[in-house]
RNA sequence: CGCGAGGUAGAGCAGCGGUAGCUCGUCGGGCUCAUAACCCGAAGGUCAUAGGUUCGAACCCUAUCCUCGCAACCA
């Protein structure tokens, strides 16, 4: 492909109705900005747009759920979470709204001219209505008995119970979960998109076209929809709440939210060249622009099928590139909104990034990790553990370390100034390490055009790994001590140094995508000016002059603590086990008290088998891929034992080590998740299910017998 | 059910027809300029399972199992 004369990015619009985590981060935001900003250090035309989508049903529904109105939320969350990118250094051009007028009067104008260049159709279809609450149902929104399992609380669009796909006419005794009362049929006519007439347009355009150079996931997941026949999609709903549909008639109807949000794209274009004195229009229609969707998995049949039909029935061009990343889970399980189980955005800035001994570094640091583990060709995990050791191991030891040594030594025993080259002294290792910053530089560059972050973040800690290696072989502290005898050898360290200042120089270009703040404060200790990042720069040893005198080093990142993960790690269950609590509403306060049932009597013998003793708990560790289970070490006094116990739930491991705890001693040892578990842990059960040790009322020796 | 993506050393991933590789962790040694950092070396894998194609398969084909997505919230 020929050199794009501009570049349009594009990263999924959060939608406005909560704080989002760095699962959005990692899949679309992150990788936009690294991108973006790779296009910029090449002094490329190139437009970085993002906003809210605040719009569709969600919104208005959630505002009725929490006595506020649909614009008050948006209103809350937009501003946070345009904030929320912004200290963690994600540098749009623009942070538009979908809610602005300029947004409405775009997707107004997009949806008439399809409209009267007849690209749409319309069908009349009947649709359950709340008369109580005046509007028609999206399918969530309806409960009903499931045809097929029977259960009762089936939603309109799939039964929870049965898992079977339902639509909201299969349901028996249809309630509305707005009001709870029963919806009545409304006849209601809707414009669709025909996706069905541009088959053969899709297939061509993405499998012939993008077969290639689009990422497996994306080809296979268009595949698998145009291989399964395109349907008509409704393009405009009955609900008052998203932008006008522009047709005189279309009382009470609104854009279907998927229609209006990938329009804000162009909007947000439009709000930037406001903005700016520019022009808008290159970017949406000459096809010399280049245009560079970021999303995660779910948004891929949006921006590869839906979208492109749309601009190209609308005239505009069509993206050059839809790049999906897939999901990042969390320690082990699936990041969630509604089971708590998440990291936001603004939890990670308010606990590092805004503490004393955090600032921009921290973000940085976040952007690092999340970087490295990018799931960009299969799902991956965000651990606690994993992040400390990436800091600690690559971004501090490694990287930052390279980065300090050097200064360091460079101030003992080169008078802080940038030293000579001496090209007559130059050894191999010499020539291997100029050789690896020029090379580095091209991987990193043609990585970055592939969108493979990963690895290019990569490449750029592996020439701080030369570097340290190379240092190391030279060792100019060494060659320092033979200067009485052999002032001659000023040469070899000079010439170490120099090149370790210059990769230095590299270095800050090539980090300058992924850890902006890191390559800025490189640039305040080398007193060279931004200019220097352009990335044209990079690839030379001829980027700090002879003689110029640096300042003292400071530490680029600071290590991350035990106790600091500890916290978090307990944070997240915390955090989870309330939203658990609060989704399972205590048991009414009216209902008598349901206790279990007495089991039938047992003699004396029967009790006397059980073997009950005391134990200590000397340690506990959470099992992998199990929700409930802990797996704790016991001290039973004559020995230590293994038990699994599904307690996970109710306690961290932190508050059950030195707990004091009762053990059935002698029960049939048992596998659990591949972990053999030899005794069972006695728990009292409140009402509303909480766990309590049964422990003794004091200290006891470990290993005493309990009758 | 179906379709898409994935299942490779303790962890995270790369390799996608020709002697299994990288980072981290672990173990051993070296160095000391540096944020108890750095350098060198070692151990560790029947490449999900079972068949097949091939001179040769982690890689291609077939079947099966598991995870995630399409399909609440949601990148």
């Amino acid at each position: 492909m020929s050199t794009p004369k501009r570049y349009l990015i594009t990263a999924a619009l959060p939608y406005a109705n909560g704080l989002k985590h760095i699962g959005h981060l990692a899949g679309a935001y992150l990788p936009a900005d690294v991108y973006n900003r790779f296009l910029k250090a090449q002094l490329k035309e190139v437009v970085f747009v993002c906003g809210s989508d605040e719009h569709g049903t969600a919104i208005p529904i959630q505002a009725k759920k929490e006595g506020t109105t649909a614009q008050a939320i948006i209103d809350k969350y937009h501003p946070i979470i345009e904030q929320n990118f912004r200290t963690l250094g994600i540098e749009f051009d623009i942070y538009h709204r979908t809610s602005s007028e300029l947004h409405h009067t775009t997707a107004q104008e997009f949806f008439t001219k399809l409209h009267t260049d007849g690209k749409l159709i319309t069908k009349t279809t009947e649709q359950y209505f709340d008369e109580e609450a005046n509007t028609f149902l999206a399918d969530r929104y309806i409960q009903g008995t499931c045809p097929n399992c029977g259960y009762e609380h089936a939603y309109g669009d799939q039964c929870e119970k049965c898992g079977t796909s339902l639509s909201p006419e299969l349901l028996i005794n249809p309630v509305s979960t707005l009001s709870g009362k029963t919806p009545i049929k409304k006849e209601t006519s809707h414009w669709y998109l025909p996706l069905n007439e541009h088959e053969a347009f899709l297939q061509d355009w993405i499998l012939n076209t993008h077969g290639a150079d689009w990422r497996a996931n994306v080809v296979g997941q268009c595949k698998s929809w145009i291989d399964g026949g395109l349907q008509p999609r409704a393009v405009t709903r009955d609900l008052d709440w998203g932008v006008q549909v522009p047709v005189k008639d279309a009382v009470g109807k609104v854009l279907y939210v998927w229609f209006d949000a990938p329009i804000g794209y162009i909007s947000a274009t439009k709000q930037w060249a406001l903005n700016t004195g520019k022009d808008w229009q290159p970017y949406w229609n000459d096809a010399d622009t280049q245009l560079v969707h970021f999303i995660g998995k779910d948004n891929i049949v949006f921006h590869a099928i839906i979208f492109p039909v749309m601009l190209k029935l609308h005239g505009n061009i069509l993206p050059s590139f839809v790049t999906s990343n897939e999901f990042m889970n969390l320690e082990g399980d699936k990041m969630s909104t509604s089971r708590n189980w998440k990291l936001e955005m603004e939890d990670y800035i308010n606990d590092f990034v805004n503490k004393e001994n955090g600032g921009a570094a921290m973000a940085d640091a976040l952007r690092y990790y999340l970087t490295a583990i990018a799931p960009e060709t299969k799902d991956s995990e965000f651990t606690w553990k994993g992040f400390q050791d990436a800091v600690n191991n690559e971004l501090v030891a490694v990287f930052g370390n390279y980065v300090n040594r050097t200064f360091v030594l460079m101030h003992k025993l080169c008078k802080g100034k940038v030293p000579p080259l001496h090209t007559a002294v130059l050894t191999d290792a010499d020539e291997q390490f100029i050789q690896a910053i020029a090379q580095t530089t091209q991987k990193v560059t043609s990585l970055l055009e592939q969108f493979k972050f990963r690895d290019a973040q990569f490449e750029v800690i592996d020439l701080a790994r030369k570097g340290n290696k190379y240092m190391q072989e030279k060792e100019p502290w060494i060659v320092a001590k033979t200067l009485a005898e052999n002032p001659a050898a000023q040469q070899v360290i000079d010439n170490c140094l120099h090149l370790c200042l210059q990769s230095c120089a590299n270095l800050a270009i090539l980090i300058n995508p992924f850890l902006p703040h890191t390559a800025k404060q490189m640039l305040y200790m080398m007193k060279v000016v931004e200019k220097m990042l352009e990335w044209k720069n990079a690839g030379t040893i001829r980027l700090l002059k002879v003689g110029y005198s640096l300042r003292e080093p400071q530490l680029l990142f600071r290590k991350i603590d035990d106790e600091e993960i500890t916290y978090q790690i307990q944070k997240l269950h915390a955090m989870s086990e309330a939203a658990k609590a609060a989704s399972t509403p205590p048991p009414a306060e009216e209902q008598a008290p349901n206790y279990a049932p007495v089991k039938p009597e047992i003699v004396f013998d029967d009790f006397a088998k059980i073997d009950l003793r005391v134990g200590t708990i000397v340690a506990a560790e959470k099992v992998k891929k199990a929700d409930k289970l802990l797996q704790l070490t016991v001290d039973m006094g004559f020995e230590t034992r293994t038990i699994v116990s599904g307690i996970a739930l109710h306690f961290t491991p932190e508050q059950v080590v030195g707990q004091q705890v009762t053990v059935v001693t002698n029960l049939a040892p048992r596998t659990m998740r591949g972990i053999e578990s030899a005794g069972m842990i006695l728990m009292a059960e409140n009402a509303d299910g909480t766990l309590v040790f049964v422990q003794p009322a004091q200290a006891t020796a470990a290993g005493s017998t309990v009758s």
